[in-house]
DNA sequence: ACTAATATTGACCGCAGTGGTCATTATAAA
DNA sequence: TTTATAATGACCACTGCGGTCAATATTAGT
């Protein structure tokens, strides 16, 4: 049962993109199967059906997700530091796995009845943990005091999204994944240093 | 075969949801005419097919964008205040159809090789258009020198957009729609003045 | 090299839902 | 009341679905 890494990977790689395409009902095993290079007997082999598959997916992803909240370093109160070193923990976990993130929000919003339930109670915890920690012994005062923290933070937060969708979509150009993520983290410190010079005093 | 606007007005905003949600082929003419409220028959005696029926919305989308970039008032050199006037105008735009932009960014997206090079073919000179109209005559020596004025303007963008998503998932709250546009245009512009503080001189 | 145990395959099943049709019915105009 | 037009939904052939399982390929043990 416990067959290569790699392979694994594969699978799970591939049913996530599925289910991050169409959704839990119209995510199609055949689909899954193709994409993962394994024959249909095989994946209902490993998981006896699509709904078990789906909710392993989820539980490897909070799992995912626990790792990067633990690992989260409570000394650092620079919120930017903060969150470029978040950042460059979820660009390596991309590496491996593409779609953990995407599928995770995609889950959130999944509207089918068969898996709505189960999928609030594993994501919701953690998503909450994920959020408070991330802002836990923030230092706020190197912000300028005439600015609204909360609005600030959210700019960042969006920023940080546009600019991470903007590199998903130029990763294809680049041969050699690490030089992309040299290139990507000094691009981001860019934009990080704009918002810096903005914000704080 | 011209009914009345607001039934014509269902039926738009039904099948954009639908294709917003599933993409062209497995969009289903099936749940087009339940959320539209009409029989099949009737669908198909309007548009001969999906196809036909899909591409009439592009067209429609299209045009309303052309309708925005005609608009544009090129004496507007401040870039917030035109890009303000342009996040009114689809504001408005969005009252009645509330997909139109959502569905012009899944069909560029569009993988179905039956509607890919028709999509392409009327949405991409458009899209060039609007770009370059949105930053035609606008005045950039007022951004502050020290500043990479296309990273700020593209923080500008994802800020604007992920305001624009977050007002999305508040506007269920409100019963007064109306209500709503102006809280959210008065709020908009709190973000606005964050950056424009930062960016400008 | 042979056997036993295990892993992988894909043709196949019943079925749900597809895009599209058209005889029939409801509505409006004359 | 008659005629012209608009709307309906049961129906069709068909595709693709989730899931199964006898047959095959691979591996391990001796």
């Amino acid at each position: 049962m416990n067959l290569k890494p790699n392979k694994q990977e594969d699978i799970i790689n591939a049913a996530m993109r599925e289910f991050v395409q169409s959704g839990f009902e119209r995510a199609s095993t055949n689909e899954i199967v193709k994409k993962a290079e394994i024959s249909k007997g095989s994946l209902f082999n490993y998981f006896n059906s699509k709904k078990v598959l789906y909710i392993y997916l989820i539980e490897y992803c909070v799992q995912i997700i626990e790792g990067i909240i633990e690992q989260i370093d409570l000394n650092e109160a620079d919120i930017f530091k903060r969150i470029e070193n978040i950042g460059i923990k979820k660009l390596c976990i991309q590496q491996k796995f593409p779609q953990v993130f995407d599928f995770l929000i995609s889950a959130k919003q999944e509207e089918s009845a068969e898996v709505r339930d189960i999928i609030k109670e594993k994501i919701d915890p953690v998503y909450d943990e994920s959020t408070k920690r991330m802002y836990e012994n923030i230092d706020y005062s190197m912000f300028r005091e005439d600015i609204d923290i909360g609005k600030a933070i959210e700019i960042l937060n969006w920023t940080m999204f546009g600019f991470g969708e903007k590199g998903l979509s130029q990763v294809d150009t680049f041969e050699n994944i690490s030089e992309f993520g040299e290139q990507y983290l000094k691009e981001w410190k860019s934009y990080s240093e704009i918002l810096k010079h903005s914000f704080y005093k």
